[in-house]
DNA sequence: TGGCAGGCCAATT
DNA sequence: AATTGGCCTGCC
C-alpha cells in the first residue's frame, strides 16, 4: 500500500517538522528521513526523495488526495508568494536571507481544535515539551487509532492514539492525577503535565461545544472578527489567537509574533506593520522568519 | 540553586 | 494604554 504524489516544488519534511507549527510529527529510524503523521483520526508514514519533488505516503491514494495534500497545502504555489518580496524592501534583505534558509517549508493546515488546545499548550513552553504534553494528552484522552497498516515499523511505541474530542477532554475534568477512585483506566489531565493550563483547556472544550460550527461559520468572518472571537476563550492571546488562524483556519495572512519574531522585528523592521506589506501571505513570511531566527547559527 | 522558556491574566499605574 | 507579578512544569 503506497501512494506518491508529485510536487511542483521541494517539500522540506525536516525543516516543516523542525517549524514549530505541528507537534503530531514523530520521525522514524531509518535510512530515509520520514516521519508519522496523525491527524484527523488518521495516521501516515511520509518521505520525499532526493529532489524532495516526490511524496510518498503508505496510504490509499484517495486519503492522499482528500486529507494528506490539503494538509500539507500542496496546492498553494509558496514559489510565487516568496517572489513578491522584493531586495529592494528595506528588510529585503533579511527575508531573502530567511527564505533561502528554510526553503522547503510548509504552512500545514491542521485540524481547527486539535491546533487550538496545542497552541494553548504552547506557552511558555518550548518544542519538546509541547510534543511530550500533546503526547500524554491523546494518550490519556483520546481513541486509539486502530489501522496498523499506516503504523511505522521504526517507532518505539506502535500505538497511536488520535487527538481527544471536546466530549473526551470535558470527560476527564472530574479525575484529577492519581485518584485511585477513578474507574476509568485512564489518567486525568493532571497527568499531562499543563500546569496552569488546565482550566484553559477545559474552557477551550466548553467553547467548542458551544461553537461547533465555528469553521464553517469563521467563512464569512474579517481576520479581525476571527482573532476577537478566539480571545473570548480564557487563555487565547492574540499570539495563540494567530497560531490558530494560519495553522488551524488556513488564514495565510494572520502572523503570530512570538519572542524570536519579535527579535526579527527589532533588528531589520521599522516595526511590526512592516509585515503587512506581505499581505495576503504574511504568514508564511513570518514562519520563514521564525525558523531563520531561532535555527540560524548566525543570524 | 535559581532563572528561564515560542504567553496570558489580573491588578496596578 | 502600558507595565508588572504570578503562574505549572521541565530543564540547564
Amino acid at each position: 500500500m503506497g501512494t506518491e504524489i508529485i510536487l511542483s516544488e521541494k517539500f522540506d519534511l525536516e525543516k516543516t517538522a523542525e517549524s514549530g507549527q505541528c507537534f503530531r510529527w514523530r520521525r522514524c529510524d531509518g535510512a530515509d528521513t520520514a516521519y508519522q503523521i496523525t491527524a484527523f483520526g488518521k495516521s501516515v508514514v511520509i518521505s520525499v526523495n532526493n529532489d524532495q519533488k516526490i511524496l510518498h505516503l503508505n496510504c490509499s491514494e484517495e486519503d492522499a488526495e482528500k486529507i494528506w495534500r490539503p494538509y500539507f497545502d500542496l496546492d498553494t504555489d509558496y514559489t510565487a508568494i516568496r517572489n513578491t518580496v522584493a531586495s529592494s524592501d528595506s528588510s529585503g534583505a533579511y527575508l531573502r536571507a530567511a527564505m533561502d534558509y528554510g526553503d522547503g517549508i510548509r504552512i500545514i493546515r491542521q485540524d481547527f481544535w486539535e491546533c487550538l488546545v496545542t497552541f494553548i499548550i504552547s506557552q511558555r513552553k518550548n518544542i519538546p515539551a509541547i510534543t511530550q504534553c500533546v503526547d500524554k494528552l491523546c494518550r490519556a484522552a483520546g481513541a486509539p487509532i486502530i489501522d496498523t497498516q499506516s503504523v511505522s515499523a521504526t517507532l518505539a511505541e506502535p500505538t497511536l492514539y488520535a487527538f481527544p474530542t471536546p466530549e473526551q477532554i470535558l470527560a476527564l475534568s472530574c479525575h484529577k492525577n492519581g485518584d485511585a477512585d477513578c474507574s476509568f483506566a485512564k489518567a486525568g489531565l493532571g497527568s499531562c503535565s499543563l500546569g496552569y493550563r488546565v482550566p484553559y483547556i477545559f474552557a477551550a472544550a466548553e467553547w467548542m461545544l458551544r461553537h461547533p460550527d465555528f469553521v464553517k461559520e469563521s467563512e464569512t468572518m474579517t481576520d479581525d472578527e476571527v482573532r476577537d472571537a478566539l480571545m473570548e476563550i480564557k487563555g487565547v492571546g492574540i499570539k495563540v489567537a494567530s497560531c490558530v488562524m494560519l495553522f488551524g483556519l488556513q488564514r495565510m495572512n494572520a502572523f503570530p509574533v512570538d519572542v524570536w519574531v519579535n527579535r526579527a522585528i527589532k533588528k531589520a523592521f521599522r516595526d511590526e506593520s512592516e509585515i503587512m506589506n506581505y499581505s495576503p501571505n504574511a504568514g508564511l513570511i513570518q514562519q520563514y522568519i521564525f525558523f531563520y531566527e531561532k535555527n540560524h547559527p548566525n543570524r
